[in-house]
RNA sequence: UGGGGAAUAGUGUAACGGCAGCACGAGUGACUCUGAAUCACUUAGUCUAGGUUCAAAUCCUAGUUCCCCAACCA
């Protein structure tokens, strides 16, 4: 039976390249960029961007170049040309020989614009940047023609050559293109072409005193390539008149400009000057803060490139503004985790449990499957001692409902181990704090069976007191309290729905002695917590791991739905 | 008072004149040596009002709401 998985249906930019490739447009070829300023780290809305544009490359046996858009030397540093590699890199892409750079592309451009001014359509404008603006007039109300419009050829044209040369300082002339100052598409007003900016570029260096603008640039550098479709975001849309208009002008290749929706998450933010102010306050540490919903952020937060390269083919694409929930992303992370993490035991706040019946001395090795859903992962063995540690919240001495955990007189398993049965409870005695249990086990429940049919309602994990390592474990929860964190109070921005409890480290940690030695990087699933990975911070004698995501969790919601309504149960709390 | 876009369950997306479907979330149950995973079931939608048509999410008209645009940023 020939299984054909229903194919998948197209987005609506696969849509326009399958019309493109059936009517010829492009020859067939599919060639598309990725064109980041390097101005800043990489974020998953970027991912969005380039998965798509490789992804389409890829699906359609065309190309995808890494292209810098390096046409503000203020702005922009070689770190980030270094990051942004780095991250696509990281997410499994491959732009062959094809890393670009607008940059190379000025001498081209400078060329192109003198034959813009030798076709009249061009001028060197005298007005200053404040001047400009007021001659532009309103989004209501139509602007005023410069009174440089008129110049002649040959004045343009040597002007433009002593802009280039470096006769005139910054923000003295510009050369603009001859549009419109009527055009109800501010764009089209007589748009800045070149400005003059003594600036040192981070390739150019010096070479150059006048740099070009994004719209004059941006539709030669895809021309330049031979770009067939150049997808950008929505906020391009309306530049797309002008970005047409300077390719026709020049009658050169015209690749078709696309836009769609950037991607916007829960619970974050996804603006460069959002981050920044976070990294730049000290609200997270560093660009790579796991918190932090750039791609240095999530790899060290322990996410795959596997991952988000399956979330950004589930969000689609689109053409209207949309928001995200995170527990999307989150629930990708859990199914690509849970087949390939293997499973290790790891208490995260410890309480300590004395088995009275067991031999003090005694060590014994048990064996432990390594990924339940991976049969090829084998299993390892776990040193289990007559003192252990269990979780905390593992044991409640006076438990409500459907808790089925460690209970005084209760019998659970503990994984991989023995069925143990609480005999007493020791208390501080100032506090009244639980600090020690007692328990007896059952010999024969070795392995974690009991001979006799005999039935627990829970199983939990553990690790032996004297036998495990210390760690320190880092808890993350959403960077912002609410789902949409620029929804502020009045004189309030997004700051104020920062989360204090974004952040939660614990570091009295203990896991079982597998991981000792465990390189940064390495990913685990301790049983019952959740998915981590280890931290960069990690040495040799101290380990560090970072939550990627908790497991789902359902007794929390139980115990979350027992505290909204406690209607019918406050009367127990006698005695 | 201008121009450009866009509206489908709580969220994200399909359906391209012919049964409104999928995923996430939420809920219920089964199973379980992870309260995980897995499995089953449930929940809930075409912005509004007209019109065309045997038939409209889809076409037409009018309206509503949301987003973007007045850097010598990209």
């Amino acid at each position: 039976m020939p299984t054909t998985d229903p194919p998948r249906s197209l987005n609506f930019i696969e849509q326009i390249i399958e019309n493109d490739n059936t009517s010829g447009k492009h020859d067939g070829r599919v060639h598309t960029r990725f064109p980041p300023e390097p101005n800043g780290y990489l974020h998953i809305g970027h991912a969005k961007s380039f998965c798509l544009n490789f992804g389409l490359a890829e699906k359609y046996g065309g190309k995808c170049n890494l292209r810098f858009d390096d046409t503000n030397p203020t702005k922009e540093e070689e770190e980030y040309v270094e990051s942004i590699q780095e991250d696509v890199r990281w997410l499994g892409f491959d732009w062959e020989d094809r890393l670009l750079f607008a940059s190379d592309y000025f001498e081209q451009m400078y060329e192109f614009a003198v034959e813009l001014v030798k076709q009249g359509k061009a001028y060197v404008c005298d007005l200053d940047a404040e001047q400009t603006r007021e001659f532009r007039g309103s989004l209501t109300a139509p602007g005023k023609d410069s009174p440089y419009r008129d110049r002649t050829v040959e004045e343009n044209l040597d002007l433009f050559t002593r802009m280039r040369k470096g006769e005139f300082p910054d923000g003295s002339r510009t050369l603009r293109a001859k549009i419109d100052m009527a055009s109800p598409n501010v764009n089209l007003r007589d748009p800045v072409v070149y400005r003059i900016l003594h600036a040192t570029h981070h390739r150019t260096a010096d070479a150059w005193c006048i740099y070009p603008m994004y719209d004059w640039a941006h539709g030669l550098e895809d021309s330049i390539e031979r770009i067939t479709h150049s997808i950008c975001t929505l906020e391009f849309e309306n530049h797309r008149p002008l970005y047409d208009w300077f390719l026709d002008q020049l009658g050169v290749y015209h690749p078709q400009q696309i836009e769609f929706a950037r991607l916007n998450l829960t619970y974050t933010v996804m603006s460069k000057r959002k981050l920044l102010r976070l990294v730049e306050q000290g609200h997270v540490d560093g660009w790579d803060d796991p918190r932090l919903p750039t791609i240095g952020g999530l790899r060290r937060r322990g996410y795959t490139p596997e991952t988000i390269r399956e979330f950004c083919d589930r969000i689609g694409v689109n053409k209207f503004n949309s928001t995200v929930e995170i527990a999307l992303l989150e629930h990708c992370v859990r199914a690509d985790l849970n087949k390939r993490s293997p499973r290790v035991m790891g208490v995260l706040r410890p309480l300590k449990v004395v088995i009275d019946n067991y031999p003090e001395d005694q060590i014994e090795q048990l064996d432990a499957v390594n990924n339940p859903e991976d049969p090829d992962a084998g299993t390892r063995q776990v040193p289990f001692t007559r003192e252990l540690y269990i979780e905390r919240d593992d044991f409640m001495e006076d438990p409500p409902k459907k808790f089925f955990r460690l209970t005084p007189g209760r019998e659970v398993r503990l994984r991989y181990a023995y069925f143990v049965t609480c005999v007493d409870v020791v208390k501080d005695e100032a506090t009244g704090e639980v600090v020690e249990l007692h328990c007896t086990y059952d010999p024969a429940t070795r392995g974690g069976d009991s001979p006799d049919g005999r039935k627990v309602k829970a199983t939990i994990h553990w690790v032996s007191a004297t036998q495990s390592i210390p760690a320190e474990i880092r808890l993350y929860d959403h960077l912002f309290t609410k789902e949409f964190p620029e929804e502020a109070e009045e004189g309030e921005d997004f700051m104020a729905n920062l989360n204090p409890a974004s952040l939660e480290r614990l570091t009295d940690c203990r896991v079982e002695p597998s991981l000792a030695g465990a390189e940064p990087g390495a990913r685990y699933q301790l049983e019952r917590q959740g998915y981590f990975c280890v931290d960069p911070d990690s040495t040799s004698e101290s380990l560090v791991l970072n939550r990627t995501a908790s497991l789902r969790d359902t007794w929390a919601k139980i115990q979350k739905a027992q505290q909204n309504k406690p209607k019918q149960k406050q009367p127990r709390r006698k005695k």
